[in-house]
DNA sequence: CCCACTTTGTGCGTGCTTTCACAAGCACGT
DNA sequence: ACGTGCTTGTGAAAGCACGCACAAAGTGGG
């Protein structure tokens, strides 16, 4: 008999809602440590940065774990955007590309205390195989396949130049490895199924000069409302 | 009177189409190297991984750029994409926090071609301060508001740990720098007119893992790794 | 028990984004 | 000069996302 009575929750949540999720899981785990027991929806959307209607929104696709006239409960409602993201089961992550940024993310401590485990580094440098990075010894990339086997890696991480990232992509594929995390600075072709997920340092920094930009040509003297000018 | 004189281009480029120009570009740029001319808005579009509609759509807000039934040369495209986000003029940003992630950065060599330069590395810890890192000495947290102003950082960058993210966004709001991009795990609390984007790594694969969870739920009858009992 | 107060959950209007589909525009061959 | 073939630029429609505003639901005091 499948449990189909204690799931409220719509399989459907607006992808917007599950890319904030995160956000609300770490205020949420923040408040816990300092001991608070519950949280209006007012604050807790403000120690996250959005709307508190946005909020109660998100939180209702997940069912409805308010009490009206109190709030959220706050170990509880860590407990059910835990269990909807996936991270109260241990997800082992390996990556490939032991560069600065392939070192800052093995020794990234943040991982390790949200569903993630750094299960294995590789890289193509032969000099670099072998060095212990993070309590982990470097292995070369012609071990992947067996790797993913032997360690059950579900998400990878490609940290590697643009040029081998497509290579590195289809290896992790190949070995049945559905869920990719992309800093290479290149759009990964990949099967339908596969999720890739890119995250671009210099992008970012792109659309912040455009803004600011923008506040540097039109605000020189006339920083009115933009609005209804077309004369 | 209705005159449409010197604005072929609207002001206002919608957010989404923004976020999407660095990722034409960086297409543009590797076809560029690879000697093409011209690019028709469908093979463009697959390059950067979207819809050839939108591509287009998002191209029209800058200009008509292109040619019907040629497409689009693609230096003058760099360069019309270039312009739009400023990447014409030079960006000097500073990194505060030379920790992994910070050295990361540092030494990330995509920036310089894309119209930004690290001005400037600082850091709080004393060891840290003096060493040379990516051809630049860390300098004290102290001297922010002097290298601001000497350098003419107009972008910065916040890698320290959470803790000391908000007090160094303060600093850099009140050196009178009005762009932010923050990787610390935590919400910034800034003035209306100053712009902060975040990334932040362990979101994202939070969100990964959210999709890895759903395909292994209800895709069918292969639950192999998802040994997760706890009802 | 009832009333005043607090806070959630959500219906609804609004605006932004995406996608379709096609007329308009340009190049090239004849 | 003119038709053919290709590709852009853009109305129009559909789909999402956001935020207001309020009824519903719970708490606590008298």
């Amino acid at each position: 008999m499948i449990s189909r009575p204690p799931r409220p929750r719509d399989r459907g949540i607006p992808e917007a809602t599950v890319a904030r999720l995160p956000i609300y899981l770490r205020a949420l785990q923040s408040l816990e440590d300092r001991g608070t027991l519950t949280v209006s929806s007012e604050d807790l959307a403000s120690a996250a940065g959005v709307n508190s209607a946005k909020l109660r929104k998100d939180l209702s696709h997940l069912g409805s774990y308010g009490t009206r006239g109190v709030g959220y409960e706050v170990q509880y409602l860590v407990y059910q955007i835990s269990r909807e993201l996936g991270l109260t089961q241990d997800w082992a992550v390996a990556i490939v590309g032991i560069g600065n940024l392939g070192r800052a993310l093995a020794n990234y401590g943040g991982f390790g205390t949200r569903g993630f485990r750094i299960a294995a580094l590789l890289d193509a440098d032969p000099d670099m195989v072998g060095q212990n990075v993070a309590s982990l010894d470097v292995r070369h990339i012609d071990n992947l396949e067996e790797v993913v086997r032997s360690k059950g890696v579900s998400i990878g991480v490609i940290t590697t130049p643009g040029a081998s990232a497509q290579g590195v992509a289809t290896r992790f594929v190949e070995a049945g490895v559905s869920s990719i995390l992309n800093f290479a600075p290149v759009v990964l072709s990949v099967p339908d199924g596969v999720d890739v997920r890119k995250v671009d340092l210099s992008i970012e920094l792109q659309i912040l000069a455009f803004h600011a930009q923008r506040r540097a040509d039109g605000d020189g003297r006339a920083p009115e409302r933009a609005g209804l000018e077309l004369t």
